[in-house]
DNA sequence: TAGGTTCCTGAAACCGGTTTCTTGAGACCG
DNA sequence: CGGTCTCAAGAAACCGGTTTCAGGAACCTA
């Protein structure tokens, strides 16, 4: 803590005023005359006193802060998540808490602890148990993140329903007929709509029902585990591969690469995220853009709000890109292409 | 703040003892008779009682939480870091509050803001003036990553001396003729380093004195920005190339590649950092790889520490990883080389 | 049985600001 | 000149726990 012999009390003493002189002097709360506002002006600064944090909060019973629950900082979507967060709330004054799950189980008892210093938590799907969701929701502001809203609680989320006009993009206009989808539904809330927009497209579009999802995460080892399983095996390769994320699609591409195949002359892959990357490989990564940082911003913006009047769920559109991965033509960098054939998802 | 009716004389109230026994209870800081026990503990957890941070924190003066001060979410680099340290700190109970700079010239106010809620608080190079570390170290204990310890902190390095193991390795080895260092030494003490290292090389080889280095930052594009800067001049280019990190290597090898030259046939690479892409490119980027998560959570430790004892200086060391971009056989992934010419750096 | 320990418990002070309540002084008005 | 109104500023209560201190009861020993 440290200079503990600077408190209110002992700057009143100093300046010959009250505690509460003081206070309204250093907050600037209400009219003081110039003159003693001068003298405690001058023994605030000599002794570079500042009001002790907890007093402070004890007082207004405001902590100050916000609170963000992540799974943990793997690739560029949490790091943009994070980053916009703290943006905006640094913005607004707010500090930020950080907690991460690391996939553990005593996650729910420390996002117990973080509820009691924070006055506001953004929690990212896949972290926290609804149960322990429910019942923060009743103590402070609570906003999930690529996750539904719930009666206490608002949320925020990419729109994923964009996976099937990149689903109907391949089976249409490329004429893929042997699609894979890369991505355990059951992860996330995220992946589940993604893997349910690649289903729809299929029945949508008449094709015929793909197989089931190959079952891996969402790192880039993931995708060269996604490689071995769909290009190693007995049965016919699929032409087209659509991915849960960026970082699975590269991992592929190198698998496929590596096993002397072309993309996306042998097969084609896709991604969602639009990670920086996705535009430098050679071909570039035809992807689903998603703002990440947006999705962080308005969450952000939702928690500093005084109170949550029924935010509901908010969406946020994400656009298909075309590059040389889906079998278009490769752009050169700088250029992004945007889907035309919008509609049907919402 | 939420259910401000439940705090401790209310709990005392209802189970009929005094507050102090509920303190004891809550805390089990001291005895107290199973039958009062046993009545506190039960309206504790029929109403969900739990104490007040602020009230705890003010009576403890204790915060149990430590900050983190970094200048941005770019790459692996602070994911790594910022994932090691919340990990360490989680560990030991302690929150973590983050505070990223965005190079804002107002970050050091917001890090006087921050010392007010902290018990420690970790600083990387390159964030924070000199005078307010100085400054804050005196209110709280303080260690700085990647930077030089003063009067009142401690620090926390990973070893640059090893780029002169490299660049020897480069020299000697390999027999280049023409480095050139891509990276600018005034922008952190950390390239400053690593170019000295690099002089210092050349000048112990007896071979001749480098030009001055290719001043570009530390993302991927800057290294796009290098190989133009390099390979587009009218003068003779390079035959290897030291970057002040991987992502830059990286950016740097893309462009060679763009521009129809094979690495490290036509022009060798290295980076620095190790990250997980620089083992999965074609070729494999050589590299030095330094223990960013050791290196976040030494400082959390650190931190934790009750006080800092003259604690100075810490150096962890670093170790270069062979693989095809200086010239090296490529060895299949999943393996790693270790330099064998050690010594000369400490 | 007196005296000394040991163990439990509650009263009260304390951590450091903020804010309400109250008082006193000065200004304004009839 | 008396009364009211306004405004500055201090006293005290309050935010919610923790801890010291002191007292009382039970237990032990001589």
């Amino acid at each position: 803590m440290s200079n503990s012999r600077v408190n209110v009390r002992w700057v009143a003493e100093q300046a010959g005023v009250s505690p509460a002189t003081v206070s309204r002097v250093s907050r600037g709360s209400a009219q003081v005359s110039p003159e003693l506002r001068e003298r405690v002006m001058r023994v605030i600064e000599e002794h570079g006193y500042r009001p002790n944090h907890f007093g402070r909060a004890l007082a207004e019973k405001r902590h100050g802060s916000l609170g963000l629950v992540f799974p943990g900082l793997s690739g560029p979507y949490f790091s943009e998540l994070i980053q916009g967060f703290e943006s905006e709330a640094l913005e607004t004054g707010d500090q930020v808490l950080l907690l991460s799950s690391h996939y553990r189980s005593d996650t729910d008892a420390k996002v117990l602890d973080l509820a009691g210093r924070v006055d506001g938590m953004a929690i990212h799907a896949g972290t926290v148990s609804e149960a322990m969701i429910e019942r923060v929701s009743q103590t402070i502001r609570v906003v999930v993140m690529a996750h539904k809203a719930g009666p206490a609680h608002a949320s925020v989320s990419t729109d994923s329903g964009t996976v099937g006009t990149l689903t109907r993009h391949l089976l249409v206009e490329h004429g893929y007929r042997r699609l894979a989808f890369v991505g355990t539904p059951e992860g996330s809330p995220d992946v589940t709509a993604r893997w349910e927009a690649f289903l729809a497209a299929h029945a949508e579009t008449g094709a015929r029902p793909p197989a089931g999802p190959t079952l891996v995460g969402l790192a880039q080892a993931d995708g060269a585990i996604a490689a071995q399983k769909l290009l190693d095996s007995e049965e016919e390769p699929p032409d087209a591969v659509v991915c849960a994320n960026d970082e699975t699609a590269l991992g592929l591409i190198l698998g496929a690469l590596g096993r002397g195949m072309r993309v996306p002359e042998d097969i084609a892959v896709t991604g969602f995220d639009d990670m920086p990357m996705a535009a430098l490989v050679q071909p570039g990564l035809t992807t689903v853009r998603q703002p990440v940082r947006e999705l962080a911003t308005v969450t952000a913006r939702l928690l500093h709000a005084p109170l949550t009047q029924r935010d509901g769920d908010t969406l946020l559109t994400t656009d298909v890109v075309l590059r040389g991965s889906c079998g278009c033509p490769d752009r050169p960098s700088g250029e992004t292409g945007r889907d035309a054939t919008a509609g049907g998802d919402s």
